[in-house]
DNA sequence: TGCTTGACTGACCGTCCGTTCAGTGACATG
DNA sequence: CATGTCACTGAACGGACGGTCAGTCAAGCA
């Protein structure tokens, strides 16, 4: 195993650091707004040297998606991969999902710019062929768990693609409005809603 | 009433119909890569012509917008405001969505912007004065129908906030996915899958 | 038919931003 | 100390886009 030479350490400190500084830049500006000028100020750095590191702003923008999204995913599947009842996995997801976006408040544009690329022809073939699969093979896991769960009994039976999506985005909706709003309910009182309203419905009980 | 003059007929046809373009292109390129050019080539007329209609592009693209969700808040609204039993007022405001949805195919991207909006610090204090206080009243609205089937004891207490969050957005999520997407099940089959979900929950049944 | 009006056009302008590259200085080497 | 190396810089370039305005032309009018 090749230690690392002082030269790929400064390398990786820079490509680092220019990632984090354009992921808070999108969070502030946008994808589209955010400019290379601006990416470099919050880096410290000339606009050229992230040339040095990136061969173009799509590139970067690529990349620093992919370091971000990665993260998540790898989160969430832990989380979701252990032996616990169904419930327990959601609910150990979820606490996953909302430590990442609390420990990472910029990302969630990043992720908004995931379902939905904008841009020309070339950008959206681009992301559609880098990160969709991403998200597909995520939302694809989930299925997968979520059928697992039915076959157990452990869940009633209902279109698992749709029930899939319903669940994603409604408790992404609750952790963004998390990091977009200040003051918010512990993690906990989240997380029990969610748990509780996915599970349980809002009928009246009887 | 005064009836229109040929000229003010003439002159909402071109408002409507440069309005009906930038929504098309928008939803193409998305908010950020839709130029005035192809806003105009796709309307039919010069790019000049535009500004005798809109005193810029950000003025289009909140009138654009404007003109959208105010259909779309009204359509839910006169679905939510009937005398019958919750759970159908909510089977109607989810029919209407969707029947909106499939019209106005190219309306989700400006949602998002509306949830979401980048750009300049200028165009995210237009967008927070003139769009967001339209999004904030209709889920209010739709909070407070939550409460007052909440006080019937239609449904039972959760946190009505944070239940009108999770409902409109996991049901988006759904509509949008019938929009992005080609092939899609009938509409009565996913309202009555969203039903379904979010008043009975997952939890096998007794 | 000749004149006026004004809706419409599209070439043009200024600005902004991604990208480049000649130059700089800190450090290593001899 | 002289020289070479190279990561880094930021002024300059080129292209794209929003916005302008002088010109065009069709319709209305006398």
């Amino acid at each position: 195993m090749a230690t690392k030479s002082k030269e790929e350490v400064v390398q990786e400190f820079r490509v680092q650091s220019i990632q984090d500084a354009a992921m808070r830049v999108i969070a502030r500006k946008g994808m589209a707004a955010a400019t290379m000028q601006e990416i470099a100020e919050e880096a410290g750095v000339a606009k050229g040297t992230i040339y040095l590191y990136f061969r173009d702003r799509d590139e970067l923008v690529e990349k620093t998606f992919e370091t971000a999204i990665t993260l998540l995913i790898t989160r969430l599947e832990a989380a979701m991969l252990s032996e616990k009842p169904f419930r327990e996995k959601m609910r150990d997801a979820l606490g996953a999902k909302i430590a990442f976006f609390n420990e990472n408040r910029e990302f969630f544009r990043l992720y908004l710019d995931l379902r939905f690329p904008e841009g020309n022809a070339q950008q959206q073939r681009r992301h559609r062929t880098k990160c969709e699969p991403q998200y597909r093979h995520s939302i694809a896991g989930f299925v997968q768990q979520i059928e697992a769960a039915m076959d157990a009994g452990e869940i009633r039976r209902v279109d698992p693609q749709r029930l899939a999506l319903f669940i994603v985005e409604g408790t992404n909706a609750i952790v963004i409005d998390r990091v977009v709003n200040e003051t918010q309910p512990p993690d906990e009182a989240d997380i029990d809603f969610m748990i509780d309203v996915i599970f349980g419905g809002i009928d009246t009980r009887s």
